[in-house]
DNA sequence: GTGAAAGCGCTAACAT
DNA sequence: ATGTTAGCGCTTTCAC
């Protein structure tokens, strides 16, 4: 009954003779011990824990990215830390805390927004221990990211006003600066381009992925005058403030104009009329970056692959047939 | 420039010669030196995290909760772990875990859907480390809640409705297991019955927060074929639904029937018309809810009290005069 | 198969 | 003002 007996039993090391290894489980359980986690920490340079750091916590998907993450994290004996490079102030040192004090094993970014300086900080953890990125690829880093198939998923939304006969097609980007919003105005293009069009600059509109974004952006297409019988915004929200600008001109959805939106939000199969848009799991997303970032803590040499999740067309009736 | 020496630069002792000071802390920076978490919590007994513990990630309040509790925890020097009594299994041991292994020095429950065992499994946890919930007070039980003040909230919804001059008011609550809607229908009480009405049970509806079950309360009204001029939602979410199912029946809003919704969400100002709602925080809660905890960690001893925030009528254009 | 001894990196108590 | 000693609770050799 030494102590190491004890560890050996707790570990569940085989070279334990079976009486003994009842004996001592016997006190465990009644004492309900638990061994000290810093003491574990302290020889095994391991704390089972691993963070995850976001910047917009605004962000409706965040709840359910992060829901998936902790499941993740759970399913695999690890505990998630957050952060936040929020609000308040420049967080970055609070985080080379976490990584230089060893508390954290490996860090996921959930950094949508780009930020200014996330790059070098990132790379500076990334020297340290194993980062991954979700949703945002830092240009010549390799850091391994996690990320939708976003340029399917424009693609697909296109695609679905091509196959509607629409031919004059209006699209509301996200900022540029997003990947998200490049991939899917190129994977937009790349189904204009296999049906013989191409993308008119003049029914191209940058938002900056809010409601009120998409409206005032579907009022510009109109004081432009470009006919569109089709739209493609890049989220569901810009979607649907467009439909409610269109509707503000009389204009009908989807009689007058076909709207494909992009994320299927909750409120997406609630609007007037229902949303066609493109679905991504931001749950879906939580869980594959973390089983990445287990990954790559585990198998440290390992060449890491990027994940990239589909995305999947879910039709309503904001798209129907050219009148 | 023995260890001990170092460990008091470290921990900013005033017992140290300036110019040992200086030296040592030349080397530290030099090496970026940062001491080993673990060997600190072994010694210490502190591990300065905290653990956030929610079980609806669809939530659409809890992102920004989270964005609170994460920076109120960040200022104060503390790290947040997230857990989530989520989706896949019964995730109780895994907490059990964190508070035995004294990983985690208090802990948030962010409740609002009460769950079955919740109770116990709390005041298990309570036994051994100081806890809060947010959103939900266990009947009978001394734990500390950080709620907003749901009752006040909902008797400004209705004054508003009153003071339009509306006498028929109906109302659409939350399911009534949860704290927030019985306490939001109690302050509608309090207001109707300020102006010597009663609530009529032929007008009131237990929603389960979705817009569906605001869609389908407003259908029931319509079929009671009860008269109603006033409306008040206990969220946004059903608020919004119920004004779809009006629409489709061709009544307008305000002009038939005035609503009031509750939570103020992105979503709120963008509705048609935009909606009239009682604002409360939720980044407010995180915070507060995470300095609550805090001093109670910090003055196990202290008698705790509840944190009631405050809640604000927003007037947009879904409210009106009586016709 | 089991226990004795050493050490992980730190802080606290004591001695100088 | 600084160094020495001890010990936090574990795991890992290494004897036996």
């Amino acid at each position: 009954m030494s102590v190491p007996t004890v560890s050996r039993v707790i570990n569940g090391r085989p070279d334990v003779a079976l009486e003994t290894r009842q004996r001592v489980q016997e006190v465990i359980d009644r004492f309900n011990f638990q061994p000290s986690a810093a003491a574990r920490s302290l020889v095994s340079h391991s704390t089972r824990i691993l963070g995850l750091i976001a910047n917009d916590f605004e962000e409706p998907s965040l709840g359910l990215m992060i829901a998936g993450a902790q499941a993740e994290a759970h399913r695999q004996g690890y505990f998630l830390i957050l952060g936040s490079n929020g609000r308040d102030e420049d967080n970055a040192p609070g985080y080379m805390r976490l990584v230089q004090q060893r508390q954290v094993e490996g860090l996921v970014f959930f950094y949508p927004i780009p930020e200014p300086g996330a790059l070098e900080f990132i790379d500076s953890v990334h020297k340290d221990i194993p980062v991954v990125t979700a949703a945002y690829r830092f240009p010549d880093s390799r850091i391994p990211v996690v990320d939708h198939d976003n340029v399917d998923g424009g693609r697909q939304a296109v695609q679905c006003l091509l196959d509607y006969g629409h031919r004059d097609i209006a699209m509301i980007t996200g900022p540029l600066a997003w990947k998200a919003a490049t991939d899917r105005m190129y994977g937009g293009r790349l189904a204009l381009e296999a049906a013989g069009l191409r993308i008119d600059p003049e029914r191209l509109v940058e938002g900056d992925w809010s409601y009120q974004s998409g409206y005032e952006a579907a009022h510009t297409f109109l004081e432009r005058k470009v006919p569109f019988t089709g739209l493609f915004a890049h989220n569901d929200r810009m979607a649907i403030g467009a439909i409610q600008a269109l509707h503000d001109s009389n204009l009908r959805v989807p009689q007058d104009v076909s709207v494909v939106g992009f994320d299927d939000i909750p409120g997406a199969v609630y609007n007037v009329p229902p949303l066609t848009t493109v679905r991504q799991s931001s749950y879906g997303m939580g869980t594959a970056a973390l089983q990445l970032l287990i990954h790559t803590v585990q198998h440290t040499e390992d060449p890491v692959e990027d994940i990239i999740l589909k995305t999947e067309l879910v039709m309503r009736q904001s798209c129907g047939p050219r009148a």
